[in-house]
DNA sequence: ATCACTACTTTCCATATGGAAAGTTTTTGT
DNA sequence: ACAAAAACTTTCCATATGGAAAGTAGTGAT
């Protein structure tokens, strides 16, 4: 009844069929949408179920209860970055290299570009605190002990100075998350889209400029700034 | 009715008794924790009218509404920021040096190790998007334009690569406060209570070596972190 | 002391929300 | 085509929430 999985083969009959897909992953995308934008208690399921076109009771149906729901969105968001930041994708570059943490780099910050959402609802259940958090953590662990490696060998090379690891992580991370984590405030105080190509650019640029301490190559146009700031 | 201000001398008899001084600063504190843990929507004026031992319609009398309340919040931030970051405190510092900048990031790492509810605000009124975060667009405005120059100063002198001033700005403040903001999520990580002042301190010398790039003194201990990620 | 004003509480209301129960429609295997 | 299961809706309920109205208690000037 409650359990996605467990609500598939229940009297092991009749195969899900495709619309009941097609109404999960259009809740799943909304209700992601929701939870970054409003928190899990400032987010309503009446409002979700509204945006996909079908009644609250639906999602009940699907997810058994709005905790679930966000449980499952969680859920997809983690595996969606393991993807993203696989030893597939990324294992294979010499970390020891300038031109690894490059591309780590681009590879993380287009990914946070393109997904701010996982970054909102992380901070906004971090803010919360509680059991929900605290059930989360697990995903977290796993994403820092991965990459906890990768950032240890890069002290011990020389290219980022030997600090505390926490600091490093959240240097880091927060450095490529927080402008598209922000990117409402950016675009009503900058007049600038986050979601631009080249303001993705621009910030790869800075980032890669800042951390490695290099002045940027200037093959980037960096998007326009308003009179206000610019003299 | 609505204003404070206006409700301080609206007969122009009787001068504010220090209990309804009292109640207000109480009010003020309590919103400014539940606004930073839940959010405008998540949190609630009942919740907060108990935690300061009054009922809920006494903040409507104070405040006039819950939308009021929050206003006289992060006003009430802002110009605290102001207080903290204001000429006198680091106006005399030349920005041209490192040691400038050096200076600057103790001063703001600090202040936001003390109060990390206005950067959680700010990032939760970000995600909401809506009437709010335009209302608090002034007061961040007012801190960009203040600090601009200083970067720009920083970029021009070399001691910062010159990068886009949208990353530049967000690098360097995100840098500074995320840890405190994510403080719920570090401590049930790592086990590190980031309020400590070895915390504090080791992020303060991490987040000043990577920006200067220069290996730290190794004058701080840094909080020693779990087993799952020593080795 | 007492009166007027401030500070605060009690009570009530409309609405929003998650969830439960029961019903209806659509799909699918035979 | 038809019965059974899945997918989805309608209706109802309990509770939570912000706010309004009216009442009580405390305070200070005279």
């Amino acid at each position: 009844m409650k359990n996605s999985n467990e609500n598939r083969q229940p009297t092991r009959r009749r195969p899900v069929q495709t619309r009941s897909e097609e109404s999960r992953k259009k809740i799943l995308q909304a209700a992601q949408s929701a939870f970054a934008e409003k928190g899990f208690e400032g987010a309503n399921i009446r409002e979700i179920a509204a945006n996909v076109g079908i009644t609250h009771t639906l999602i009940r149906y699907h997810f058994g209860s709005k905790e679930q729901l966000w449980r499952d969105v969680v859920t997809e968001m983690y595996e969606r970055l393991d993807r993203a930041l696989s030893f597939e994708e990324i294992g294979h570059i010499d970390y020891s290299s300038k031109d690894g943490l490059r591309k780590f780099l681009k590879h993380y910050i287009r990914y946070c570009a393109d997904h701010p959402e996982q970054a909102r609802i992380m901070i906004v259940e971090s803010l919360n605190d509680g059991e929900r958090l605290e059930w989360m953590i697990s995903f977290i662990r796993k994403s820092h002990t991965g990459l906890a490696p990768v950032f240890k060998h890069l002290m011990k090379s020389g290219i980022i100075p030997e600090v505390w690891l926490v600091s490093l992580f959240y240097i880091i991370s927060t450095v490529c998350q927080m402008p598209f984590v922000l990117s409402n405030t950016i675009n009503r105080l900058y007049g600038v889209d986050m979601r631009s190509e080249r303001a993705i650019d621009a910030h790869t640029e800075a980032v890669i400029a800042v951390l490695l301490h290099e002045e940027p190559a200037g093959s980037v146009a960096w998007p326009a700034l308003p009179n206000w700031i610019q003299t």
